[in-house]
DNA sequence: TCCATTGCTTGACAGTGTCAAGCTGGATAT
DNA sequence: ATATCCAGCTTGACACTGTCAAGCAATGGA
């Protein structure tokens, strides 16, 4: 892949470099278990020296932490997306939004995982706090545009819709609640308890 | 603490060196980033050499699995306890169990954190689970108890319930919402947030 | 009194994150 | 065109980690 120090190739564009070594962790996050995404294995993936990411990224929590950004990055695109393709109601947005939210959880559960996790918001935790923001925003302002019953101010709002569907994926990543039998199941099962929250969204 | 090598005194009784490490993993998770927390940094605490662990714990894993495991029978107990206490309506003693919940995470938020991720299910997965299925069916019983709209059956119940505390105190302590300002903000909006699921769990 | 076993120790090894120093080839200056 | 520079990467080293192997020492039973 990347001209090794031997080769005679054009030397890689650093821009080449650090997108192999995102990919590579990012690669890395999911297919295996947390403790080996290692620097080292990043480098290795990536075809470059053990020290090599350091010109990138000052720690192992900075590349953790580039790679978690992007993650919310995606997670709030999908939203959108899915927003703008739902139909022109209000809880059908939110619900749609909430549909993209479990969607990607499901298909990225190791990232997912530690997007959720204090032990990651140590290093570039502007980039993955902001990133997160940017999700949260997205959020609100579908939550916004509902109507809601008395006293659920918009917080209380986003609060609740984040909190369940969160709680939803967090739980079924980690297994301990199953959506039942079947291959659709946890969609399924979404669908029903998406429906849950609907007297949260349209009364008043 | 416990005798060193050197010491004249009496050899410290084996559960003694266990309960000793357990401890010190547990407040070392509390107190500190995660990567502070290890085999050799528990040895230390407790006052014994860094291969000690291993007669107790063959892997790191499986005392950080005990740790967990004992953080998900302490969540049992309190739930209970809140249980017991609250007054004799179902839905009372089902939100009862959600605040006792959301105290015990906010009172071992890092703890918690660590309860509900995939890569502490590597080791010592059977005891983990089994501890965590007990809270599990704790929740299920009170679930069970409460009368509920069409279509909501006891496990949807169960995952409904479940998902809306833990994403809520997940998201807290990952600093994703707030409560809003004051010092009993968050068990101010957890206790509406909780109210929120009374459709769920009163129709029919 | 002797011995075997349990409980812990020391020592070693590969692997990790991070720092320091050195090489190298393309870009820039003269 | 030649000399210089320096970003980009390398190698090397250090302290630290988890885990394994071997050994010592005290305790309980014979």
């Amino acid at each position: 892949m990347t001209p090794k120090p031997g080769s005679t190739g054009p030397r890689a564009r650093p821009d080449d470099v650090r997108a192999a070594l995102l990919q590579a962790a990012a690669n890395l996050i999911e297919s295996g278990p947390e403790s080996a995404v290692s620097l080292r294995a990043c480098a290795r993936t990536a075809g470059v020296s053990h020290a090599a990411p350091a010109h990138y990224f000052p720690t192992r929590a900075d590349l953790i932490g580039a790679v978690l950004a992007e993650g919310f990055d995606d997670l709030a695109a999908r939203m959108i997306a899915a927003r703008d393709a739902a139909p022109d109601d209000p809880f059908a947005r939110l619900k749609a939004i909430g549909m993209a939210y479990i969607a990607f959880a499901l298909s990225r559960p190791a990232t997912y995982d530690m997007m959720f996790q204090r032990c990651n918001r140590d290093g570039e935790q502007g980039r993955v706090m902001t990133a997160a923001d940017h999700c949260g925003g997205v959020l609100w302002r579908a939550v916004a545009e509902t109507r809601r019953p008395e006293g659920v101010d918009d917080r209380t709002g986003v609060n609740f819709a984040w909190m369940t569907v969160h709680g939803y994926v967090s739980l079924v990543i980690n297994g301990l609640i199953d959506g039942g039998a079947g291959p659709d199941a946890i969609e399924i099962m979404a669908d029903r308890l998406l429906s849950l929250l609907e007297p949260a969204f349209t009364g008043g």
